[in-house]
DNA sequence: AGCACGCCGACT
DNA sequence: GTCGGCGTGCTC
């Protein structure tokens, strides 16, 4: 039989089977491969093409229940799409190997009942009994980690007699999500909308369908309604969202609805975690995961519905690794599982605008519940018309809005997506940059952490004493703003104003978010100055006025979506204001205030927006309307890079409707100390680029350290 | 992804 | 003379 291992290998090898095994295709195996044994999962009959007296003995079955047909068929599907080798998809499917072993009995802690505490009660020893008060018997080392105590401390109780262990079940029984707990109620339209929902789910089958309404329609709330549906008919559901690990609001919206917490699948989960999780989601123990991208993968028997919630977030888009667009690879698998799919945004791709126009995908909208009272009044400043004074950044209109929001006791918000102290940094005397040796890009000062950075690879550095060009000394000079250089203007205009910045920098942790938002809710802050992850759907009730520093900013490079990424990004940060009695206002700092961008945000015309965009795309052949496929090359020696970018462009293909353009240098032609050429191909949508691709590249040899990464429907263009 | 083989510099 | 650096190539 041929067998998937989980590597980037070509396809499946073929073993055969002793006599004494009845394998079936999706078991999961130990296999010889060279001097090893690996893990793999029964694909299908052999491919014959190996000699057969060359065939080595699949070694044993282990025992889990097997991959469904459905997760094999999609593995096959997405590495045939994405052009990775199908183990590598395989890899993604079973992530946790260990969850194949059979379960480990594992030792538990708790509190011995009745007895005393022993005689010396720490501080550390009091929070270990208090944990243990609280909640069920725990491993040593999570029990460690709660506690913030090393394990010695646990075991000194366990030598005193007041904690004892037992034999934990081998697995604990999740939580199971209550669909029968009551809903909200709805609205009309919410219900109207439940309603066909709910039908579409029960019906099964396969639909696509967009839920789209501004922050507050309820769209949460509609989507839940056919996640209960979904739980109530015996299926399993999944919820895919950009960015789990700062959705601690969600999580709680989930368990107030349905009374549990829901499994979680995301990259920073510890490995016993990931391992029940994905063992549990197989048994059909866990019946809804909520979790980011790779959950797509887990190996749901029964899944029955899949909600992508603010399904434009590029972050569903995978960018090393296997190459995938998790929002439009849960649409497959809703596909080939015969069940619905939901996609939730307030401000949908132009992907799925397209998809609903051609009704390849219905849509429910749902108007907003206040009536558009509670929306803010966006209006742009004109930067050429009203400067910020030299070296500063708050025009006077935004700074005189400001001064009146902090007089009335209001919250305000100056949204600037630049971490950091400036952007570049440059000598006064000869001119020279601050770069990272790396990439090409410049480094970052960060005066918080008193370092370089850059914020492409990781690289960081002492801010030189002096210029490493022309030995200057104090000549270094910031060029233009960073979150920090803008708070330092704030303090200097409001001395008084309790100040907060919050950036992936001073927030790391779910937690650390989480004591943010309670500060700013709390009002413990009046002006917060924040990048991108502030425009998350926190709800701040004091915050009335929102200024957009430089609202241009994510227009410039030639990234095709960057006009519609950045109506999403001003339209969702625009939301954070006046979401409650009092009105918001939202002023946009542009140079441009004429640009559609600028003007959709003003008029509160999305829909003009979308069409005009759409029309711009068509013109062009662009996504949604053609097909992108983006080849980099790239390796240590740029010369060796060049000259394998010389052969690729020699063997282009030449065909009707097809254009290649490059080899370019990438836009960071050099990243992580690797030099990168692209080739950008373009199709109609007829025209699946992947076979042209494979034909192209079929003689292309690699050698040394030089790569060559094909990215389906690329998203980022750096 | 591992793990071998293989071909050139610093050691006993 | 060997030990060992990691470049290249294979694994049913």
């Amino acid at each position: 039989m041929s067998v998937l291992l989980p590597l980037p290998l070509a396809g499946a090898y073929d073993y055969r089977v002793p006599p004494e095994f009845e394998l079936e295709e999706g078991d999961y195996v130990i296999v010889p491969l060279g001097r090893r044994e690996m893990v793999g999962v029964v694909w299908g009959a052999g491919s014959g093409e190996f000699d057969p007296k060359r065939l080595k003995n699949v070694v044993e079955r282990l025992e889990a229940p097997r991959m469904p047909a459905a997760v094999r068929r999609f593995v096959d599907w997405v590495a045939g799409y994405s052009m990775a080798a199908p183990g590598a998809v395989l890899r993604m499917a079973m992530s946790v190997s260990a969850a194949l072993e059979p379960p480990r009995v594992l030792t538990g802690y708790r509190l011995v009942s009745g007895a005393a505490l022993p005689a010396r009660v720490t501080e550390a020893r009091q929070r270990v009994v208090d944990l243990l008060k609280e909640g069920p018997p725990r491993l040593l080392s999570e029990l460690a980690r709660e506690a913030g105590c090393s394990t010695g401390v646990i075991k000194g109780l366990v030598e005193a007699g007041a904690i004892e262990t037992v034999e934990l079940p081998a697995r604990m029984s999740p939580p199971v999500p209550d669909w029968r707990l009551p809903g909200p109620t709805l609205e009309p339209a919410q219900a109207q909308a439940v309603q066909s929902l709910r039908h579409a789910v029960t019906k099964g089958g396969f639909s696509a369908t967009l839920i789209d309404g501004v922050t507050g329609a309820g769209k949460t709330e509609v989507y839940f309604e056919a996640i209960a549906a979904a739980l109530e008919a015996g299926r399993q559901v999944l919820v895919l969202l950009p960015e789990i690990a700062l959705s601690a609001q969600w999580l709680g919206r989930f368990e107030q609805r349905f009374g549990a917490k829901p499994a979680q699948w995301h990259s920073d989960l510890g490995s016993a975690e990931r391992r029940w999780t994905w063992r549990a989601v197989a048994e059909g123990e866990v019946r809804l995961v909520v979790g980011a991208r790779s959950a797509l993968f887990l190996p749901f028997a029964e899944l029955g519905l899949i909600v992508v919630d603010e399904e434009h977030e590029s972050a569903f888009k995978q960018e090393d690794g296997v190459i995938y667009q998790a929002r439009d690879m849960a649409v497959v698998r809703a596909h080939q599982g015969q069940f619905p799919v939901l996609l939730v945004s307030a401000t949908p791709s132009l992907e799925t605008v397209q998809n609903v126009a051609t009704a390849r995908y219905g849509a429910v909208h749902l108007p907003d519940r206040h009536g558009g009272a509670s929306l803010p009044r966006i209006s742009t400043i004109d930067l050429r018309r009203h400067p910020p004074p030299r070296q500063s950044w708050i025009s006077p209109p935004l700074r005189k809005a400001l001064t009146e929001t902090l007089a009335a006791g209001e919250q305000g918000l100056l949204f600037l997506n630049r971490r950091g102290y400036a952007p570049l940094t440059l000598c006064r005397t000869c001119g020279h940059r601050l770069q990272c040796p790396h990439c090409t890009a410049w480094l970052v000062e960060h005066r918080f952490r008193g370092r370089l950075q850059c914020h492409h690879c990781g690289y960081t550095a002492e801010l030189p004493p002096a210029c490493p060009a022309c030995n200057a000394v104090d000549s270094f000079a910031a060029c233009g703003p960073g979150v920090e250089r803008l708070a330092e203007e704030v303090v200097a205009l409001y001395p008084q104003a309790r100040l907060a910045v919050m950036t992936s920098d001073t927030v790391f942790s779910v937690r650390g978010a989480e004591e943010m938002v309670r500060r700013i809710q709390a009002h413990e802050v009046d002006l917060l100055i924040g990048t991108q992850i502030v425009a998350k759907g926190h709800h701040f009730p004091m915050l009335t006025l929102v200024g957009v520093v430089d609202a241009d900013l994510g227009l410039g490079g030639g990234d095709l979506r960057a006009a519609e990424r950045t109506y999403q990004l001003l339209h969702q940060v625009a939301g954070r204001a006046g979401r409650a009695e009092r009105p918001g206002q939202v002023l946009l700092q542009t140079f441009d205030p004429g640009h559609p961008v600028m003007q959709a945000l003003v008029g509160d015309d999305r829909d003009r927006f979308l069409a005009e965009e759409s029309q711009d795309r068509q013109r062009t052949g662009m996504p949604p309307f053609g097909r992108l496929a983006a080849l980099i090359l790239s390796g240590e020696s740029p010369e060796a890079v060049d000259r394998l970018a010389r052969e690729v462009a020699a063997r282009a293909p030449h065909l009707e409707g097809v254009t290649v353009l490059g080899p370019a240098p990438a836009p960071l032609a050099l990243l992580r100390g690797r030099h990168r050429r692209r080739f950008l191909m373009k199709c109609r949508r007829d025209q699946a680029p992947q076979p042209l691709i494979r034909e192209w590249l079929a003689p292309i040899k690699l050698s040394g350290s030089l790569r060559l990464q094909i990215d389906i429907d690329p998203y980022s263009f750096f």
